[in-house]
DNA sequence: TATTGTTATACTCTATAACTATA
DNA sequence: TATAGTTATAGAGTATAACAATA
């Protein structure tokens, strides 16, 4: 048992890194919500992120950063391919590998990626004054550092679909009313 | 330790929902490294948290509760209770529902995951002063309340296996000061 | 008829590994 | 021979829906 005062409040909530697990599961399925409407999944936003940085990187080396298989990797690039978002170049140096570089096309989405970004940053940290999330955001990037986590990456783009969202009690949400009968018998 | 703030830095780990997804993860998969030394996934853990909580509780309202469909809950619960930790008590009441309890071994192992929790908790927030641990917790606290979370659950519940391990810069491994023993099959 | 628990089935996603073309 | 990219396939995990028992 820990030393810490662990009675009350605390306990019930969990931790520091419960909470951290809860709020993150949290912050990314509605973040999976957001950029859905760009019709993006959290590993394509992901992959777009990473080009922007760093353009002409190889599939293999991205699939690598990603935490996908690289069979998994090809699909993925493609979608993105035919939506016109990046494009494959050959290397001429090396033939067996592509350099993958966004499009103009990319580019645009991708500061429309980052608007949605921002609206969901406020609604994530409403709760808290602008003194406290610049607090909460300076801790957090430490943790980060001192844990090894590598900027701009984490584990939830190995999944190819959004996270789904769970709602046990929703204090202000207007239901997605599915309808209970299909419709028709089948 | 010499941390050269620079602004770039900052942007470049992105905003504070960013790190939380990022550590949320992180935190998620180390805790299920941890607790699986007892042979517990995460969501099991939650379970056993829950009744340990609420005693008596109806398998429906628990798969509610954790996100997963009864269809789901039914095999594993068989597992829990194969393994001798809970238990299926009729209801004298309502003999459609069972009551499920927490057995002996049960609450022992609890208690040690109680520890394992405990250790994880330290082993994340390393890098805070034990100030400023508290001062996050309640941060969090704060904004998982008012972002209508439920104590205790979180959605990566959901999912029966943990979490793959994504170490996008193993070869390095700068300043890990990690022990390559725990948790060493992915 | 509605609800709890259960079982069955079909479907999706995934990793592994074979294959090609270049080096 | 080794590596980047690709394709094929078998396996795991999942939700949906049908079912039996009880209310």
């Amino acid at each position: 048992m820990s030393t810490n005062r662990e009675d009350g409040g605390s306990r019930r909530q969990g931790g520091a890194a419960f909470l951290l697990a809860q709020l993150g599961a949290h912050a990314a399925a509605r973040f999976a919500e957001g950029i859905a409407e760009l019709d993006l999944t959290p590993a394509q936003a992901g992959v777009l992120r990473l080009l922007a940085r760093t353009p002409g990187r190889s599939q293999r080396e991205l699939a690598d950063e990603l935490g996908m298989p690289p069979s998994r990797f090809v699909p993925f690039a493609d979608k993105l391919e035919e939506r016109g978002l990046i494009e494959r170049r050959r290397n001429p140096g090396d033939r067996r590998l592509y350099a993958l570089h966004l499009t103009d096309e990319g580019v645009t989405l991708l500061s429309a990626l980052g608007e949605v970004a921002a609206a969901h940053e406020q609604r994530m940290c409403q709760a808290l004054t602008p003194d406290e999330h610049e607090q909460l955001r300076a801790l957090l990037a430490r943790m980060a550092a001192q844990q090894g986590l590598s900027p701009g990456v984490h584990p939830g783009y190995r999944q190819v679909r959004p996270d789904r969202v769970h709602r046990p009690r929703e204090p202000h949400s207007p239901e997605e009313s599915r309808t209970p009968d299909q419709g028709g018998n089948d």
